[in-house]
RNA sequence: CGGGGUGUAGCGCAGCUUGGUAGCGCGCUGCGUUCGGGACGCAGAGGUCGUGGGUUCAAAUCCCGCCACCCCGACCA
């Protein structure tokens, strides 16, 4: 894309109100335009990068056998009074609303009754079990406070997926299945390094629960990190108990700041025995389905990669979700510079090589600020330099030397992880 | 929900104490000079001073209510 046709700028200064890091830097970089308290629209930039984030998410589950789908976001009072949460001192972040006839209407917080209710009419026998099935969608919660920038908001993106199991030993299967393609996830979102399996409160649903936690200054969790073993421990479940139960010495714990990026629960038949979802099983009896569930929130980890990769110029995105994989930057607008500019962008984008090509006519280090601002992860100046030596300048955004590049080695820099 | 703070141009701020009809920087428009890390000059445009009421000859400024936003705490299925 041309940088003359974007509609949104960059700014020197953020907000006043914006304290969090994620918030002020996704502001000045025009990734995202904030509505209200804890309500964030993703402009184009920002969208992109969380499409690529939701993308990344849609693979894995897909690739461990997960059914995309899309719940609705009203929700009807019903099935949630059949299993006890429409309550507003059971489950206190409901937006409720009611139709113009009265009926009671929530917005969707969490969706396992209504896909529970959606499966009931498929799931008869054991021959139609297990299933894995997913969506990627907006959720609604009235917290008290919102804060974090887009780390936690009242509308926020978030993956759901569900697992539908006929025995114990099933669904443990499934819910191994289930963690390993979210350890893939993080990997893949550039995170692996500093996101931790961590044993936790199990809510509403269950006694515990495993959560995926990032180390994060900006977090706001506190979490117990055995960093050997990998796993951590939340305060809210950091009783001698679980120790024992996980074998860890407290003595070895590192007390860190974490961010929430993942939670799984094992739901039993939490749902499925007040919503009636049962199979006949091989001996001709009747039994409860077996569900887990299962979070990741695109749109929180927009805020939590802001948060561990920005440095003191802007936004660093990972090659896989960056917006843009390439800022092409034309310096000076000679005709020679302009055709080799335009030759570039033109070639990059046919070897499907995202570009936001700056044509602007403005100074250079605006547009370096820019594209440091904007975290893209290459940035290529075309200048009269560059075309006297025919080659490209070519900078990562987290390095500080850049290097003179032909043709061919820009090529095949840019496309190697393609 | 408890405590604290803040609302003045798109953004960052001053003005408020001591009432006299709104100003600076960035950004924006035009012209010119510049051109490898957010240039400079000249000329411009842009504001219901969050909102409602009150006091006063006169309110951004004083008083009361409300709303919004931020921070700390509680909460976070």
């Amino acid at each position: 894309m041309k940088r003359s046709e974007l509609f949104t700028k960059t700014s020197k200064t953020a907000p006043a109100d914006e304290v969090a890091k994620n918030a002020q830097l996704l502001i000045r970089a025009g990734f995202v335009h904030k509505e209200m308290a804890g309500v964030y629209t993703f402009l184009p930039l920002g969208l992109r990068v969380l499409k690529n984030i939701c993308n990344v998410i849609r693979e894995e589950m897909n690739r461990i056998g997960g059914q995309e789908l899309r719940l609705s976001t009203l929700q009807d009072a019903e099935i949630w009074k059949a299993t006890g949460r429409w309550d507003d001192e059971v489950v206190d972040v409901w937006f409720k609303t009611e139709l113009k006839n009265g009926t009671k209407l929530g917005l969707g917080p969490t969706h396992e009754e209504p896909l529970v209710r959606a499966a009931k009419p498929f799931i008869n026998s054991y021959k139609d079990l297990p299933f894995l099935a997913y969506q990627i969608q907006t959720k609604f919660r009235n917290e008290t406070r919102a804060k974090s920038g887009v780390m936690r908001g009242r509308e926020f993106v978030m993956k759901d997926m569900y697992s539908f199991a006929r025995t114990p030993e099933e669904h443990e299967e499934l819910y191994e299945r289930i963690k390993q393609a979210y350890y893939r996830v993080y990997e893949r979102l550039g995170i692996g390094e500093q996101t931790f399996l961590t044993f936790a409160s199990g809510g509403m649903f269950s006694k515990y629960s495993h959560e995926f936690q990032t180390v994060t200054e900006a977090g706001e969790d506190t979490i117990y990190l055995d960093r050997g073993k990998k796993i951590a421990v939340n305060e809210e479940v950091n009783t001698d108990e679980v120790m024992e139960q996980l074998g860890l010495d407290r003595s070895k714990l590192e007390e860190v700041k974490a961010a929430e990026v993942g939670n799984i629960f094992s739901l039993k038949d939490k749902y499925s025995k007040p919503l009636g979802l049962t199979f006949v099983d091989e001996k001709g009896e009747i039994d409860n389905v077996l569900m887990g569930c299962y979070g990741i929130g695109p749109s929180r980890l927009v805020g939590v990669i802001t948060e561990l990769m920005a440095d003191e110029r802007g936004l660093v995105w990972p090659e896989n979700i960056a917006p843009f994989r390439v800022y092409l930057a034309q310096l000076g607008v000679e005709e020679e510079v302009v055709k080799a500019a335009d030759e570039l962008y033109e070639n990059l984008q046919h070897q499907g090589i995202e570009v936001m090509y700056d044509d602007r006519d403005v100074r250079p280090g605006e547009k370096f600020a820019d594209a440091d601002l904007m975290g893209i992860p290459y940035r290529v100046v075309v200048s009269a330099k560059t075309v006297a030596a025919n080659k490209f300048e070519v900078k990562r955004r987290t390095e500080s030397d850049s290097s003179m590049e032909s043709a061919e080695s820009l090529n095949n820099l840019l496309t190697a992880g393609l």
